[in-house]
DNA sequence: CTGTTAGCGCCTTCAT
DNA sequence: ATGAAGGCGCTAACAG
């Protein structure tokens, strides 16, 4: 029903209806009750596109995400519906599978389905095609998991987790410490937590063992047992992300290692699921829900004020640290 | 840029324009060479308010799935966002986290939102309310991994998938076999699960042990490690998801039971996590990235054909098993 | 094959 | 405080 049809069913203009549903205060009470109750009657139902065609806003905010198969994700993914619904905002969400080229598509796509702004975490903000191309557009938009000095962005300090995280074995008599990463080329995250782990070796005094660099997930299993096979092995694996350091378990297990007895394993993003593994998964956790909460928060605090989102704005969320059963004293 | 630019700088109206974007092959070839040169000229996006608010079709597809940190609805919308794209569809996905009343709620938000179709998992077809709902607005929606024979459904056979589980069990010389449910009011796929065991268990001449249906998630490590202290414990556990035998292999190691030496664990959902766990979790596969894109196609099928979907087409795709290392021979 | 025209439903000046 | 009217960008008759 439209508008019109309020309109007649009340006795008033459209005017008038229009006026009684986004700026009551204008209108006189009997009045919006009148439309209120007659728009009750007929069953109104505001016309999205009408609106959005007339205002040129369509509160729906886009959203790209690296893929949902990992709980990562998915947690964010979550706080950043609720918020999103919170402030009265729809969202579409796109994945990119990792593929660079579907960062770009996904932006191109969401651009012209008219989104209001975008919650994106990119491969490298520094690089990143679709960001620029979103700038070109004076699209709104915050990164999330991404950090970057000229960019908007909701994320933590990866490189202080993971040196702090090299502290924590240290101090379990650890010496002998691997990192196993993703591809640091396809993600900045990566390339932080690598350089944390570096600082923080540095800052032990010890050599770190040379890094497991992991191309493409479904070979990591064979490829980190194969570097535990070595002489001289790490006791202690530290993996950029969850699911790399659940892999790493399956590969200690294939060698008949022990974790935490003959190896320890600490994860990366604090995925709810790593809790109810075993052994539980140790893990330098990040508030996923609320890096994708305050980076809808931001965003739509920026659309209401029509204000451009400074780069100054970027929030840095506290990370923490789950001791799990993964990760125990260094072997004698 | 309008369609109204596009027509001055091509020299040409209008509806010439917008017929050599929509119906290319009634306008002639060199008018339509000089629209598409023009429309790259000026840069034109169509809006898609303007085009839905004539046309009253919005090609978006509204998803209503229980929760995205289940990796199952996870895999499952990948499929869905595959085939929508495919079919020039948008999405816009919702998330009832198992609550009824966002069932609804979700619902009322797409229809709002002008959806032209929904994908949905509902609590239980029979009884839902959104279901209702949506038939009343004449809404087209094909449910996923539901099962109904008056509503087109997209699933495996749950209770053949059970009975088949049983009887490998019995193979392997179980005979004290307990099924672990979440709550089966919740779900009419727990129900058929949980009826495909009793059926397996009387065919295979058994006798069911207790069910233990847990209503909390959270809780089930607790409550699945009080059966198996019991005397006369389960030898086998088969659990109506992936997500609760991953819980369950905990649960066993909290009682000090190895798996699957001690006990066996099957899943149902066959997330492709569950192949890095250790023991890789024996799991009923489901074809969840094909369940979405199945939904997906049927739906956009009968949207194309200006047809209503009848629940004769629904779709009962092939499961399978995964042995993977938590289930073994019976203790002796 | 192409042009003209009338809205789709809504918001928003501009009057009153 | 309310009404009248224009137009957002597009498609679908209807003419020619």
């Amino acid at each position: 029903m439209s508008i019109q049809r309020v309109a007649r069913e009340a006795g008033v203009s459209v005017a008038t209806v229009s006026r009684a549903f986004n700026q009551p205060e204008t209108v006189r009470e009997e009045t919006r009750r009148r439309v209120a109750s007659a728009a009750r009657r007929v069953d109104y139902r505001p016309n999205a596109s009408a609106r959005t065609l007339r205002t040129r806003k369509s509160r729906v905010l886009g959203v790209v995400l690296p893929t949902l198969l990992n709980p990562v994700f998915a947690e964010c993914l979550q706080g950043i519906a609720e918020a999103a619904a919170a402030g009265g905002y729809a969202i579409v969400p796109m994945t990119t599978e990792y593929r660079l080229a579907d960062e770009l598509h996904a932006v191109t796509a969401l651009r012209a389905a008219g989104v209001d702004g975008v919650v994106l975490v990119v491969s490298n903000p520094a690089t990143s095609i679709a960001l620029r191309q979103l700038q070109a557009d004076g699209l709104r938009y915050v990164l999330a998991y991404n950090r970057h000095d000229r960019h908007p962005c909701v994320a933590v300090d990866g490189i202080a987790a993971l040196a702090e995280a090299v502290a924590r074995l240290t101090a379990l008599g650890h010496r002998r410490i691997a990192m196993v990463s993703g591809r640091r080329a396809a993600s900045d995250r990566a390339q932080l937590r690598y350089r944390g782990f570096l600082q923080g070796m540095a800052t032990a005094g010890l050599k770190p063992l040379p890094l497991t660099e992991v191309p493409f997930v479904e070979a990591a299993v064979e490829q980190i047992a194969a570097t535990l096979k070595k002489p001289g092995r790490a006791t202690a694996l530290l993996c950029s992300n969850d699911l790399l350091a659940i892999r790493a378990m399956r590969a200690a297990h294939l060698c008949g290692l022990s974790v935490p007895r003959d190896l320890s394993v600490v994860g990366f993003d604090g995925i709810a699921l790593g809790e109810d593994l075993t052994p539980a998964l140790a893990t330098i956790t990040q508030p996923n829900h609320d890096i994708g909460r305050r980076s809808v928060e931001l965003l739509i605090g920026a659309l209401a004020d029509r204000r451009p989102i400074d780069a100054a704005q970027s929030l840095l969320l506290p990370h923490g640290f789950r001791l799990g059963e993964s990760c125990g004293a260094a072997p004698a």
